[in-house]
DNA sequence: ATGATAAGTTCAATAATTGAATTAAAAAAT
DNA sequence: ATTTTTTAATTCAATTATTGAACTTATCAT
């Protein structure tokens, strides 16, 4: 499905959902952002059976999305971390997360705040070269000169003017 | 899978994984965000077997991602186009985009630019209640009171220092 | 030694996906 | 007025993936 070279051609979005694009694996890596490193500590949080969890373990950390490692002080245990890769998958989640408080939450569950106020985060906004902030509407995708004839025809019929 | 109560409890992340969280899903939605309003277009770009584009479409219209609507000029056709609630993703789309720039992509294919000045976009950043711009790694995930005991025993042990 | 814990693997039953063929309605071409 | 084409699906058999329970293997604790 998601491995087929047709559907994801060269688009970067298409990418990295190939990596990141399954139900479970997500939720694997909010578990991971949640601080939880062991196998039976995923299986217990998400509930995926075994079997999936292990293969999704498998592919993150393949995809070196995780780190994996056996404790020195106990040799039955076996940690996966977030490597830098996977710390970076963090605004995926707060934009998850900031969706989901707008449009799906019931509120009071959970809410991103500024570490060192303690303020709420409202939005998220996207931040130029030159250091301006932009907002998401504010945003296009422009092709580069690696892009193919088809895909750039696609990306200026939905983004020039 | 994904569906099942257990697995997702009151998270808002595992929330918005419910209606957005399957391989195809989150590529029909870049589609939307590509202007691609029919099921055709979306076959052909995206490779998704009908089957799946059917219930999938179905899905996203259930959960007011998309609207659907019938063509008066051409009663054949059928456009599905981004709600509100769908639009909203797009700092999703953006966040994955940057994070294939960075950890995946050859480079050259597409970017994102402020459209105003066209410079590239480099970053995604939080924005809180007071207007400021929060680094990503400086945002933390605090409970609020209608959190379960478990969920925010987890919460407070990954981000309280 | 015995029992418990951690990280899996194995397996049969169920469910989902795939791709090809088909349908049905409306529009366009002959 | 018929035939062909287009659009949006549905249906179906074959393949693949998921599920949940039972089992395995290695290490540790008593």
């Amino acid at each position: 499905m998601l491995n087929t070279k047709f559907s994801h051609h060269e688009c970067p979005i298409a990418q990295a959902l190939r990596e990141i694009g399954d139900g479970w694996t997500l939720l694997i890596i909010r578990e991971a952002m949640y601080g939880t490193s062991q196998f039976e500590g995923f299986r217990r949080n998400i509930g995926a059976p075994r079997a999936v969890l292990s293969n999704r373990l498998a592919q993150l950390t393949a995809n070196n999305i995780l780190k994996r490692t056996r404790s020195e002080a106990d040799k039955r245990k076996t940690f996966y971390e977030l490597t830098g890769k996977g710390r970076d998958l963090w605004t995926v989640l707060l934009s998850l997360l900031l969706w989901s408080e707008k449009h799906l939450a019931q509120g009071g569950i959970v809410s991103a705040c500024n570490s060192k106020t303690g303020a709420v985060i409202s939005d998220i906004s996207a931040i130029d070269q030159e250091g301006n902030t932009v907002a998401p509407d504010e945003t296009v995708l422009v092709p580069g000169e690696r892009i193919s004839d088809e895909f750039r025809a696609r990306i200026e019929a939905a983004f020039n003017r």
